[in-house]
DNA sequence: GATTCATATTCCTTGGAAGGAATGTTACCG
DNA sequence: CGGTAACATTCCTTCCAAGGAATATGAATC
């Protein structure tokens, strides 16, 4: 991944507001859609987007398609470099917040009900 | 500046070259065309692109037109965040380096012609 | 096996960015 | 004041990205 695509990989906001979602852990497309409040087709498509140029990989979790970012050996300097920066740069953001916000309440309404399924996942409810 | 803003005017690679050698100080356009090479037309629409956004100021000198990164004060946290950023993962990119390296050697070259000029200015030479 | 849920992909339109050729503008210089 | 040097802008074409509607795929469930 060239520092140019890592660029590219930031300079939508949608993609923002995803990556900062990711930063706090692995993420199934139903959350995005929560969380963020926007079409499925584009959650869709913007992952498809920071797939393809390694920025995020999926994986498959029975009916769901569950995100991350690359895990620590397979980041690059930049790549460390840049998300460290992008966590930095939204910490006081109020919009960046809010996703947050929602994520926490998320996981907290997730997890008993995870529980009760008996999966132990936080993901998906 | 929103943050999404300044990662637009990083996602070009021309541009990334431009804010490395500003990163070294203020610069003229005709430097510009030396070090990276690239037409008069591509330079200049890329610092109007980032004129246009806050990301460098322009000052007429005389004949030339000096591009300076806004000065410390005017900086705001995201974009001192992402400077550095930028100049940490270029440190090792040959690319790049290789521009600096034009730039030095512009420099010495440039530096006793507006002594003798009397100018006692860099640029432009 | 048909249905349903979660997600991806295709097809379309729209807009914006990149690049080059040509031309315009501004300042300096004789 | 005509010319020239340094940049900017316009006009054009090409390409890519974004977004939405519709449709497809893949897994689970009955």
């Amino acid at each position: 991944m060239k520092l140019v695509e890592i660029y590219q990989c930031l300079c939508d906001e949608t993609r923002l507001r995803i990556l900062n979602l990711l930063l706090q852990g692995p993420l199934c497309v139903c959350h995005f859609q929560e969380v963020l409040r926007e079409p499925q087709v584009k959650i869709s498509k913007h992952l498809g987007y920071l797939k393809a140029r390694g920025m995020v990989k999926g994986s498959r979790e029975g009916n769901w398609m569950i995100y991350a970012l690359p895990n620590g050996r397979a980041r690059s300097r930049e790549l460390v470099a840049n998300l460290a920066c992008l966590q930095e740069c939204v910490a006081e953001n109020a919009l960046f917040k809010r996703d947050l916000a929602r994520l926490a309440r998320l996981d907290l309404a997730c997890a008993p009900a995870a529980v009760v399924r008996g999966t132990g996942k936080a993901c998906c409810c």
